[in-house]
RNA sequence: GGAGAGGUAGCGAAGCGGCCGUAACGCGCUCGACUCGAAAUCGAGUUAUCGGUGAUGAGCCGGUACGUGGGUUCGAAUCCCACUCUCUCCGCCA
């Protein structure tokens, strides 16, 4: 959420924001529902200053012996009328709340203005997309000859945008979630979290799904609650609702989990392999820092992103996001995409963001400085990474024309020391 | 799932219709005194949020907040109802 006091004071500020986003959400709107929340509220507050004064009165009449029913008569008309412009003034409130909780993050200064996803810069490139010399298959070919992937069984078992693994794809999976937790923990000072894949509505909000994404996520029956879509979201509201301690800052937090999407609105997108999948499984990187510090923050989580792909040996590169494609709680965000030589593109594989206090004030995460005001932190989170997408990388970029696949040397002590997968024969 | 107990400041906890919410008391924290320095001791300070007025500051005036949401009442932390979470016991269960 952003700062009301910025929408009273500056909403030109965020007039701009929005219409660099592109977004459809008026400024004025807001005004005129502030301006009406104001007034009553300054007229019930006049009022409640009145009742206040009359019931002391009456508590002092009563202890000292008097009939106070004149005055209780009155009140008891002024109270009604209280009554009546609350639930009025509980509205206006609500309305102005309403539209604050969809309104997305202001995009920093640093990030470039633009429309779509063609809009995005490159930042830098790393490594050298592979000269093949036979056509290079697509990555849901290749696991499925291999037998480590298998679309028909899951659709059987649950839909489409479902995988099962076997074997070296089912170990692949596994190597990956420890090769990137032991780089998170042992080098780069995160701590391991094993959290909910079951998360209530307010942490749903609290980082930003809702209320306005209710439908990319899948909600138990019955319940309000949600299966996590990234372990952004309970990583991040961890210290909802707490106030941190300065020194404590920054707090780096990584976890495994399986993240869940319907995916609605994707239809007919990416349908081949396992790029886009209901379920699909992730190590996440969560950053609560000071907001001295969140920039330098984000640029340390997209080298810890960027460094897992050099340690396997996969190409690709760094965009940083428009304002018209940055996601809803996002100030500024980098994609990390990997090459894909079968799609001869790079795809994202990464997605690493500042949040500034967009998220710490909807979740009410503070810090304390030392003979100051609390004040909101700023969270970070960044995918460090998904194991399919990283699968479907490492099967398209380590192909031979005998079909068998060549893994990087990095992941052969989590691969009992496998380094190619040959074809079954 | 059943029974009971509970949710009040950073923590523990008192209050159980108006004299109690910048909320007793204790701890913690901040500042000061004492000290070469520290501990101990002594003294002072320490809720958030919204509206108005100031400069988006300080201050001042007012409102709100005792798990959440309703109700009763002129007036609710206090009485009533629903929900929720925590703890204890029982049941079920990987």
């Amino acid at each position: 959420m952003i700062d009301l006091k910025l929408v009273q004071k500056n909403p030109d500020v965020l007039a701009k924001a929005l219409a660099d986003r592109h977004s459809d959400i008026r400024v004025d709107d807001f005004l005129k529902l502030d301006g009406r929340r104001r007034e009553l509220l300054a007229e019930v507050e006049a009022m409640k200053g009145r009742r206040n004064a009359a019931s002391a009165k009456v508590a002092a009449m009563k202890r000292a012996g008097e009939d106070a029913s004149d005055l209780l008569r009155e009140l008891g008309d002024l109270s009604d009328r209280i009554k009546t412009l609350d639930a009025e003034t509980d509205e206006a409130k609500a309305a102005v709340q309403e539209w604050l909780m969809r309104v997305p993050n202001i995009p920093d200064v640093s990030v470039p203005v633009g429309r779509d996803e063609n809009d995005n810069p490159e930042v830098l490139r790393w490594g050298t997309p592979c000269d093949f010399d036979f056509e290079p298959r697509e990555h849901g070919d290749i696991g499925q000859t291999l037998g480590g992937l298998d679309f028909e069984r899951a659709s059987r078992l649950s839909g489409s945008r479902f995988v099962v693994s076997f074997g070296w794809a089912a170990r692949l999976d596994r190597a990956l979630i420890n090769f990137f937790l032991d780089q998170h923990t042992r080098n780069e000072g995160y701590i391991e979290v094993c959290p909910p894949y079951i998360v209530n509505r307010t942490t749903m909000t609290g980082t930003g799904q809702l209320p306005k994404f209710e439908d990319d996520l899948f909600r138990i029956r019955d319940a309000e609650q949600y299966l996590i879509p990234t372990a952004e979201v309970p990583l991040t509201n961890l210290h909802a609702g707490e106030t941190l301690d300065e020194a404590s800052l920054p707090l780096a937090y990584c976890a495994a989990t399986p993240c869940f999407r319907s995916e609605a609105g994707a239809a007919g997108r990416d349908t081949r392999g396992i790029i886009r999948m209901h379920q699909f499984n992730k190590v996440e990187m969560v950053r609560f820092a000071h907001p001295d510090d969140s920039f330098n923050q984000l640029e340390l989580m997209v080298s810890h992103a960027r460094l897992l792909l050099e340690m396997l040996e996969l190409p690709y590169r760094v965009i940083t996001l428009c304002t018209g494609d940055m996601g809803f709680s996002s100030a500024k965000t980098y994609d990390v995409e990997v090459w894909l030589p079968a799609q001869k593109t790079y795809r994202e594989i990464s997605s690493c963001s500042n949040c500034t206090d967009f998220q710490a004030r909807r979740a009410g995460i503070r810090f304390k400085p030392k003979g100051g005001k609390a004040a909101f932190v700023h969270t970070l989170n960044g995918s460090g990474l998904p194991t399919g997408r990283t699968i479907a990388a490492l099967l398209e970029n380590g192909q031979q024309k005998d079909g068998s696949v060549v893994l990087p040397k990095a992941l052969a002590p989590y691969m009992d020391g496998v380094t190619v997968i040959e074809p079954r024969r």
